[in-house]
RNA sequence: GCGGCUAUAGUUCAGUGGUCAGAACGCCGGACUGUGGCUCCGGAUGUCGUGGGUUCAAAUCCCACUAGCCGCCCCA
């Protein structure tokens, strides 16, 4: 038996979110919800857990993520009509998405299917301020038959827009946005090879981290921060110069409706994403003050996923925004919940008051108005406190007095003012 | 997975070998027996992260573990 004194804590990675922080996630939530209704978005909910093929298919085989950060475990059968097989908690949501996609035939509607999708999402990285195993993503997918307008740019764009639009509704005002395109299945290839190609002379004056990755992931030799490997990184090819003309169409036009829109970019063909389904166009939103974890968000289009789990054609963009993160930029930029508390504090004086005041409580609570209730054993003083310290504005005081007067004491604790009310007009009063 | 730093009251922290571990804020009680904020008085804060070791003696030194933070890898 183990030592029943020591508490059990929360397991490495994860942790509990309290009020009041919840309040500020819930800002986030609500406002991520209104903005993606006004672009005509729905709720997708899928399972927290799936096959762990969806993922080693769908994300990437050679990702970090599937590689070494997931949390998979063999589900074993335990009866004759169950089979044993391998279930991971999901790291991403954009697989299980397009999985459902595929499995509901929402394709078939002929419609765009427009989604979000708020919840937990598990890897398992080590620790760090921002970066948690079970963390809380937002996320939205556009996606659907071509004949739909799913490959348009006019998609892209518009989910950039949109998270704009929340950035502002959230507020968040320090964030830039980095764009790029990655190119198709026809010239990201050739691009990969032009890189490792003009790496092969450089590379061995370059830094030990460089030199590693010339060989496992070219695309990041373009992420190395040592100054001395800048003006040889700055020599080598970018993507840009082997977009073929329909990316680059696609790219530009991309680049044309933000315009339009006023929305503030830099193209950055270093910018690399770690999720091997992306084509086209990427994007990032960054934030300072977020340390070594400044992206709050990113995302791209991803035009061959559904295919490539078994699917039917179906291009699609989207996004993921990490809510962890998102709290911490709103903090440092020192937005707040919008404060709730209760309307009124009703305070029961003295032995054999608790039913009074429960009954005038219910009254007020099928109105709809917001109370807190004390108890007949506080001192006055106790019960003023407590509404003080909630930020309750009124008090009311139901003792012996009130109700052989059949009327309450209400005070108001902003002025300090003192009136009695009858039941009838204690809502008016309140209000 | 790698490297570094850290862990003492609810919170922020002081305490680097020697009576029973401290401050501030917060909390609780009282002054004020039916009236909050200000003031004054009093009180409790705690297996000093966990487990070992060294020592007459450990919050303090050593080791391991756990957790957090910073950076790397990578990423939301």
């Amino acid at each position: 038996m183990a030592d029943t004194r020591q508490p059990i804590k929360a397991v490495r990675g994860t942790r509990d979110i309290l009020p009041p922080d919840t309040s500020l996630w819930q800002h986030v939530e609500d406002s991520a919800r209104r903005v993606f209704h006004r672009y005509n978005f729905h709720e997708i909910r899928t399972p927290i857990f799936e096959a762990t093929e969806l993922f080693a298919r769908g994300v990437g085989e050679e990702t970090d993520i599937v590689g070494k950060e997931m949390f998979t475990w063999e589900d074993k059968a335990r009866a004759q009509s169950e089979r044993s097989q391998s279930l991971t908690l999901r790291p991403e949501n954009t697989a299980g998405v397009v999985r459902a996609y595929i499995e509901h035939k929402l394709g078939e509607s002929g419609m765009l299917q427009k989604l979000y999708y708020v919840g937990p999402q598990f890897r398992r990285e080590r620790p760090q301020k921002g970066r948690y195993r079970q963390f809380y993503q937002i996320g939205a997918e556009v996606l659907g038959p071509p004949s739909a307008g799913s490959e348009s740019p006019a998609r892209d764009a518009e989910v950039i827009v949109m998270l704009a639009d929340l950035l502002r509704e959230v507020g968040i005002q320090q964030w830039s946005l980095h764009l790029n395109s990655v190119g198709c299945a026809d010239c990201r290839p050739k691009y990969n090879e032009a890189l490792r190609a003009a790496l092969k002379d450089v590379v061995h004056t370059m830094c030990a981290d460089c030199r590693r990755r010339a060989v496992n992931n070219p695309l990041r030799v373009l992420d190395c921060k040592v100054p001395e490997d800048q003006p040889k990184i700055a020599a080598l090819p970018t993507i840009g110069q082997y977009l073929d003309e329909k990316c680059r169409v696609h790219f530009s036009e991309v680049k044309s409706i933000l315009d339009a829109t006023g929305i503030r970019y830099d193209v950055n063909e270093r910018m690399v994403r770690g999720i091997d389904y992306y084509t086209r166009t990427t994007f990032e939103f960054s934030h300072g003050g977020l340390g070594a974890q400044s992206a709050l968000l990113g995302g791209g289009r991803y035009d061959g996923l559904s295919e490539s789990l078994g699917g039917p054609k179906a291009p699609g963009i989207g996004f993921a925004l990490g809510l962890d993160r998102f709290v911490i930029a709103l903090e440092a930029e020192g937005v707040t919940a919008p404060a709730t508390a209760p309307r009124a504090y009703i305070a029961p004086l003295g032995a054999g008051m608790n039913p009074e005041a429960a009954k005038l409580a219910h009254e007020l609570r099928e109105q709809g108005m917001a109370v807190e209730v004390g108890d007949e054993s506080f001192r006055l003083k106790k019960s003023f406190e407590s509404a003080e310290r909630a930020g309750i504005p009124f008090v009311v005081i139901i003792g012996e007095n009130e109700v052989k007067a059949g009327a309450f004491a209400v005070k108001d604790l902003t002025s300090g003012e003192q009136v009695t009310v009858s039941r009838g007009e204690i809502v008016k009063t309140l209000s």
